[in-house]
DNA sequence: AATGAATGAGGATTCATTCAT
DNA sequence: CATGAATGAATCCTCATTCAT
């Protein structure tokens, strides 16, 4: 059960081959034999040597984007106090791993899209507790008045399409600057969360 | 060149049956052999005699759900007039379809998230021009000073994101009432493209 | 049995498709459909519904050609009087025909090479036919001393070899001059005939 | 990159057993699956487990044979001295292929006749140097005086040609003696080439 | 006489996985 | 621990042919 050094080496060198694989060329094309020689490993028995099946590769890759995005977004929205700082906060850091996990990010989105449909998936488990967890935040900052009323959960859907589709953008198309359209969206989504005057 | 009756409603039949088996299995189960058996077809040749290829196919599937989403969100839209009234029309109305054509928007994004990574597809081209109109709406109404000063590219992105990720769960949780939700996302929206009083 | 017009008319064109496309895409290439869409055909039913299978119509394509060989070379080695005289005629005419029907000769060297293997085919009995005649003018020179003593069947195999292989040089190598190695060929045999002076 | 010993053996095996196939069966016939069990092998995936694709495994063949085939004939032509000698060992060493390796030769007709239409070949390259040493190799003999004046290219096509049919006769025809025609046939060039008295 | 729809076998190839070494 | 050979099901697609109209 417990993981020896080299093993543990051996599935991050895979997952990093995996997720350049699915960044540069989908989903589709990342089979193990695609995997296999752009880890510089010579045979595919490897990767199913070290991984349960493809699903446990996927999920490491997930696993480790959202470790990734959450070392990334997580401090720099605890540093702001406040609904507003900290929506702002969390939109422009969500668009801004654009800018430091490009690949990773591709990768993340072509799998969830995939894995997305299996209900039995592990990820809806951590997909909702954190869409719960930021619709307690929204919740609590209309309690104090500084979020009008609006349905939170829509909210909270909403801006994790927005963020999605301009990430998509900014990772796909160089000429869009990620910091501009962060700070951008950020003040979209701050006045549609504005008390009524 | 001309196509014929039952050809045409072949086409129709087996673009159907590939809806339904993209929408409830995913696109990566829609294989020729699934598509057969849920038109009733007695071999995979039969669909390669009506279709070019495999793209083929998807690319009738995609254009047949854009044709029923244009059908159904274009009146909608063109019955109101002003820039905001149209802006809620247009949110309504897409999120609207979810009630309307589940399966066959499932298929649609299922299809799209895939295809969507081809650059030579001729949906680059169709979503693009889209875009470049819902952009120019949208600064039209930035002209009258009916809507703020901000990057109307960066709004239309959003939009998309938003909508497309409201109607995702629309789809998949009934539990969640699409009108509702349609009319929170449309205030939402509303609000966050007036212009600073 | 007896065919009409249209039928004779049809049959015509379609082989004349099928040489098209076997003279320039090769034997591989040469489907049903491919030759229909050459012919301007709508469906490959309409080739089976005029020819009783594949074979039927290859026979018709080596027949067609084998046709126009003979009516250009026969008249031209009967023109000539004498063993020498005669084979350089058969030489220079065989050489000849790739200026004239070079499309038609490819088909048929693409048809033979594949049709060569099955031992039921009628073309066997052709080929030895005219062999066996070709071999007999050859044993004719050969007693009124005109040639020398040799194998006429070797003679007759060697040139048939050398005659095809010169063709083919000169249907798909446009600079290769066909009258002048036509010449060149027919006096190297001109002097592999002559009897020890 | 380097190749295994099981490796080496198992192309070694298929690649047998495709010459076997294309020399029995013809070059149509030989599919995946026919060789795959003429190899003894469960599935056609071994084959393209070991070779990258058709053209690989047919490209192999051609190299065994064209291998096998040099082995014999060159050290056969360079025992001799002198042009008259050399080409008529030349002769005699490729119809005395025949007798050594039958099925293959067959074979390499059938797939050269298929690559031939391929330009891009790589054999192309290969067999238009052989000639062209051949070609030299002629005119070398012509400038001592020891042979004619005639088109050393059109030679060289004619003897290529005539021992290619010669071949082929002696191959599908076991009463033909392939030694005597091979005798028959150098003799007969050797005749050709003499210059005039 | 002709058409176009349908058939189903067979084509090469890729896939994730297993297993003996 | 790691390897590479093997597996066989599944992929899309093309083929010649048949048949009702």
């Amino acid at each position: 059960m417990a993981r020896t050094v080299t093993e543990t080496a051996r599935r991050g060198q895979i997952v990093q081959a995996a997720i350049e694989v699915i960044a540069t060329e989908g989903y589709a094309k990342a089979s193990y034999a695609r995997i296999a020689k752009q880890a510089g490993l010579s045979s595919t028995g490897m990767i199913s040597y070290h991984f349960a099946g493809k699903g446990d590769l996927l999920r490491e890759v997930v696993g480790e984007v959202l470790r990734l995005s959450g070392e990334y977004i997580v401090p720099r929205v605890e540093a702001q106090s406040g609904g507003r700082a900290r929506l702002r906060a969390f939109i422009e850091a969500n668009v801004g791993l654009a800018a430091v996990y490009p690949q990773q990010l591709l990768a993340l989105m072509e799998v969830l899209n995939v894995l997305g449909e299996d209900p039995q998936g592990q990820f809806a488990e951590t997909r909702s507790e954190l869409m719960e967890a930021q619709v307690r935040a929204v919740q609590a900052a209309q309690e104090t008045g500084e979020f009008g009323q609006f349905d939170a959960r829509v909210l909270v859907t909403a801006i994790r399409g927005a963020v999605d589709a301009v990430l998509s953008r900014a990772v796909k198309d160089p000429a869009l600057d990620p910091l501009a359209a962060a700070r951008e969206l950020a003040e979209l989504f701050d006045r549609a969360v504005r008390p009524a005057n």
